[in-house]
RNA sequence: UCCUCAGUAGCUCAAUGGCAGAGCAUUCGGCUGUUAACCGAAGGGUUGUAGGUUCGAGUCCUACCUGAGGAGCCA
């Protein structure tokens, strides 16, 4: 209730209260201005924030935001109460207020409705002396970063944000829908789940511990105990990356399945994108729209996606650099490059799988295609547009034997996989499963440069503040 | 770790080696339908730091700091 929320007049400085006569709460049902359609022709109260102000003589067009949307209000001199122009007409960017007014559609609004304001009361007024540092006009990367607590209140970055968190709820809602449970895995880990990417170590009461770079280890072990799970949570990597596809800490979501192979995992995934994505299309369009992203590139997003064999896509990558596509050769046998994985992804309109690369070149886990050996049974989804990698993920080595040669062939401690060992000691499966970095899927389908404003607080290379 | 680029008013950016500038923001004034409103006025500067070249450096040179983009690695 507004009374509740109010602050009184005690508790404010001098140069923040908003009236030295204290103005009475509005009196009128509360609305949001996402549903103000609901209200049209009826008074409603509002509660928010001052987005902008215009003015024009004696006629005030104050912008209202609630976190649902803006609305632009109307209050000529005539129309308002004396004490209520007054405020309005000096009120400053970001000021929080509780608003009444008349809902009124019309055609001249972006939203189809205004607000002719009957009665205003400032919560806390920001002092010009200290305005808001963020303008309606243009700003720096790193200026908006430095002050991201606030720039999360811009439309855009709001819209970002109600996707962001369709995409994850859309996400959850597939595996639970089929049969998947999520099983979290800890977050704080004895040692590398790989052996590989460089990890953020912690002091876990004097001993050396680590914070996770993937569940997956620990998957394997739930799903060989409850069928189907996925995890979802943050995960970190310490490497010094520096690009608009990195940060150190992102989320990741992973299903692990048991009695699963490649097939059946490709399957799985083409099927888990198209489901967030037209979650996204149906649920969010208004966000999508402030945001410019074109619809039509997402509602094509549908099963089955192109399959590609690391051979087929070496072969074109080999043509794209002999007609001058690409600057540097690919050299068979390799990993493909970032330049080579963006033009990859450009050749297709859905995300592309590409299946079943060199196991040289891939991680200790991944079971070797029966067919041939030197390649791995495993699953690369790279989404359009030049996005990349979404997905990566594999069948995963059954055999005791296999398993520990190749722990042991890569250096890794013996005695810290003894419990993975296991999971292959006691009626071991075929199994297969995945991970998909949540900050790249909001990326590419909101259409944006970089990952830093898929999140509300990115941590980067040379940022971890706010 | 390597390569490239940048750092000037609160913000976004100009300034041939020769007087430190504009738009926005802020304050004041004007305007009864504005859409990042517009019009007029005012205040606002240790040009990232340290050194060097020069009659004279925001500009040229050296080192350093900070950030951005890319490579590698990955989701």
């Amino acid at each position: 209730m507004p009374e509740d929320t109010a602050p009184s007049a005690e508790t404010q400085t001098p140069s923040t209260i908003a009236s030295k006569v204290p103005a009475p709460a509005p009196t009128a049902p509360l609305a949001t201005i996402a549903t103000l359609g609901q209200h049209d022709g009826q008074s409603v109260t509002l509660r928010g924030w001052l987005y902008n102000l215009r003015e024009s003589g004696k006629l005030l067009f104050p912008i209202f935001r609630d976190g649902t949307g803006t609305v632009q209000g109307v209050a000529h001199v005539k129309s308002v109460p004396a004490h209520v122009f007054d405020s309005l007409k000096h009120l400053t960017q970001e000021s929080s207020v509780i608003v009444q007014g008349k809902v009124r559609a019309d055609k001249r609004a972006p939203g189809g409705y205004e607000l002719d304001v009957e009665d205003l009361q400032v919560i806390q007024r920001v002092p010009e002396s200290d305005p808001y540092p963020i303008s309606l006009k243009e700003h720096g990367v790193d200026f908006l970063m430095e002050r991201r607590h606030l720039w999360v209140r811009s439309p855009r970055q709001s819209a970002i944000l109600r996707i962001r968190a369709e995409i994850m709820r859309a996400a959850a809602e597939y595996f639970d829908n089929n049969g998947f449970i999520r099983t979290d895995p800890p977050i704080l880990t004895p040692a590398a789940c790989e052996g590989t990417s460089t990890l953020f170590p912690v002091d876990y009461f004097g001993d050396p511990a680590f914070l996770t770079q993937s569940g997956q280890l620990y998957i394997e072990s739930t799903a060989l105990a409850l069928g189907k799970v996925y995890s979802f949570g943050p995960t970190f990597r310490a490497e010094k990356s520096k690009t608009r596809r990195h940060l150190t800490e992102f989320w990741m979501i992973e299903p692990e399945v048991a009695y699963c192979d490649l097939d059946g995992l490709m399957e799985l995934a083409e099927n888990f994108i198209s489901h967030i994505v037209q979650s996204v299309v149906r649920n969010r369009r208004p966000e999508l729209d402030v945001i410019g992203r074109d619809v039509t590139k997402l509602e094509s997003i549908t099963p089955p996606f192109p399959r590609l064999r690391y051979d087929e896509a070496a072969k074109m990558l080999q043509q794209a650099h002999a007609d001058g596509h690409l600057e540097n050769p690919f050299e068979y046998g390799n990993d493909f490059g970032s330049p080579d994985e963006t033009w990859l992804t450009q050749q297709f309109a859905k995300p592309v799988m590409v299946h079943r690369y060199p196991a040289a070149v891939k991680a200790f886990y991944m079971e070797p295609d029966p067919d041939d050996p030197t390649f791995a049974l495993c699953l690369d989804v790279l989404a359009p547009e030049g996005y990349g990698e979404v997905i990566g993920g594999s069948q995963r080595v059954a055999s005791y034997e296999l398993l520990k040669s190749r722990i042991e062939a890569h250096n890794l401690p013996l005695e810290a996989f003894q419990w993975y060992l296991d999971l292959r000691r006691y009626g071991s499966v075929p199994h297969a499963g995945f991970g998909m970095g949540i900050e790249r899927l909001v990326a590419w389908i909101c259409g944006l440069d970089h990952v830093r404003e898929t999140i509300p607080f990115a941590r980067t290379l040379h940022r971890i503040y706010p």
